[in-house]
DNA sequence: CTGAAAGCGCTTACAG
DNA sequence: CTGAAAGCGCTTACAG
């Protein structure tokens, strides 16, 4: 690879008027520009980026990181689609990592990022794990922004959809239906995201006067196997439930799978609503009811507020709560006669 | 941020002591490590990566680059995912970028990836656009593994899947079941993974003696819209097929919509396979029969073949073909008598 | 086992 | 408008 030495060898220059042209200063005489940048061009120089971050002071990098649970759960790789192309449209690049949630795999990735020295980080917090998030924030003075989930104790950028109101409005409209033993599967209960779409459902429950029945909530991973074993467990309950509301995409696909195996029919035998949308939701039998959650918009959102806070540290800490919407579709029946 | 100069200074020792330590050096004495470690806490120190990388001759950047269309495409996530579980064990990091067979975003991206010094880079090659990677392999001697379609001229290491023969098996199957007019979607026909796919469906028609019909190949672009328009057409015909073979995941969300919309009802009124295989094919209406190919395995081999090349320029060039597996659900019956 | 010194490829005041 | 020189934060022969 040649150097900008080499350039400046070739060109018959100094080095730092190689880097002046390749700064843009306009303080160069367009003879001696239109030397270097030939010389540029006959020896195929590209700059390197790892001298030049060295050398600039607040040098930027000009990469973001994210990191997500699973790049595998759809809800994810939206987000990631929108952090990535609103990252595009202003030069940057992101490294992408996935943690599964493990705070070992977080720590490697985290530390990978700051030696690479990424210009932020954008995550959704692993519960308990906050130490870590908040060292960055106060120690390194790293920008994060925090996506899906709150940060306990501290309030960093942050952006999140209204997961009560999403949630209210699935389990309102089962109500309606006229169900009134509803099952809710929510995941990890750590995740601020499973305690409020709870909350939502119990909000719901209560403006409705339905009586909650703690036999109805069952706690899941948000994988798969989980969303099939909790409905299963909920569906051998001496009275099940008439209605299902499931609080992820990969859960609802295991719901819908017990329910199958079982020989049940939604919408006639039972009821299902789903929390967060997906391209194939609509070519799913039947074709599923759910809450989407506006996952580019989240990333694009996320990038954003990342983006602004490293122009100007200093501004004030901003919340963005983006609203899900029920997408009805004819997962949802009326309730059978008791 | 404390610099290694910081940590010599408090610890009471030389820079390259301190490196010594930083590099797990045997010949620093127990008692000066110590006292340089106890240093590197107090001050939470943290060795830049960029400085080092400077440094070092033929330094790694423990980045791998990760170009992919599009990584709300579920088998590209499951690609994504390979390459980067394979990563961490090996304490390598991912830079992911969409291109969306733009070549104009490739550039940038490719541009940045160098820039950032990346340990290597993975790739579906966009199709017309070789003369870049090319480069990049011959001139810039960094090193490149195809993924999911060749590179038609050079030979760089390349993971494939047998696409010939999964489309073969498919519509072998189709046949069997009696159907004589058997639709093709397939993608893009500048890319290989198509006209593979392409030829294992005449390949099959060949071999039971059924007549193609150029009316029965239609071409898409792989995504949703394509399919259900595709599938249209393929309806609207005089003579329209008794099956459909769907040569990817999309796509066939997109024509399971249009037969939906005719009111058919698959495997009773017609049959439909589908390419790439997906958490909820089986949750789908009907259970999706498709031919999965491994992406998360795909990904791994594409990352092992690279780190594999980067460890050694000069090994040979290796193509794996991985092979796909018919996964069958209840998306195909037997053929309407005519 | 440890240190002084050179250098990786750039940028940037400082002179001129 | 241009160049000489210092320095970003590390590593590594070379001495001792």
């Amino acid at each position: 690879m040649a150097t900008l030495q080499d350039v400046a060898r070739e060109a018959g220059v100094s080095s730092a008027t190689v880097s002046r042209v390749l700064n843009g200063s306009p303080k160069v005489h367009a003879r001696t520009r239109k030397r270097v940048e030939d010389a540029i061009e006959r020896l195929g120089y590209r700059r390197s980026r790892v001298a030049r971050r060295l050398r600039v002071r607040g040098g930027r990098s000009h990469i973001l990181g994210l990191m997500i649970p699973d790049i595998q759960n759809p809800f994810f790789s939206d987000v990631a689609r929108g952090v990535e192309d609103y990252a595009y449209t202003h030069e940057y690049a992101v490294i992408l990592c996935s943690s599964d949630e493990d705070p070992k795999k977080q720590a490697f990735y985290l530390n990978t990022m700051q030696a690479e020295s990424v210009d932020g980080i954008i995550l959704p917090p692993i519960p308990g794990e906050n130490r870590v998030i908040e060292e960055l924030l106060e120690k390194d003075r790293l920008p994060v922004v925090c996506l899906d989930r709150r940060l306990p104790g501290s309030s960093p950028d942050t952006v999140v959809v209204d997961n009560r109101r999403g949630a209210f409005e699935a389990v309102e409209r089962l109500i309606r239906l006229g169900h009134r033993r509803i099952g809710i599967i929510i995941g990890l209960p750590s995740l601020s995201t499973s305690r409020e779409r709870l909350e939502g459902y119990m909000e719901a429950l209560s403006k409705h006067r339905v009586a909650p029945d703690s036999a109805l909530v069952r706690e899941g991973d948000s994988k798969y196997r989980s969303g099939l074993r909790q409905t299963d467990a909920l569906l051998d309950l001496p009275e099940p439930p008439t209605a299902f509301f499931v609080c992820n995409n990969l859960m609802t696909l295991g719901a819908l799978e017990a329910i199958h195996l079982r020989g049940l029919h939604p919408p006639h035998d039972c009821s299902i609503i789903g929390f967060d949308d997906m391209p194939w939701a609509a070519s799913l039998n039947p074709p599923l009811t759910t809450v989407r959650q506006p996952g580019y918009a989240i990333g694009r959102c996320a990038a954003e507020l990342l983006l602004k806070r490293i122009a100007d540290p200093a501004r004030p800490a901003s919340l963005v709560m983006l609203q899900p919407e029920l997408v009805v579709r004819q997962s949802c029946g009326p309730a059978p006669a008791a």
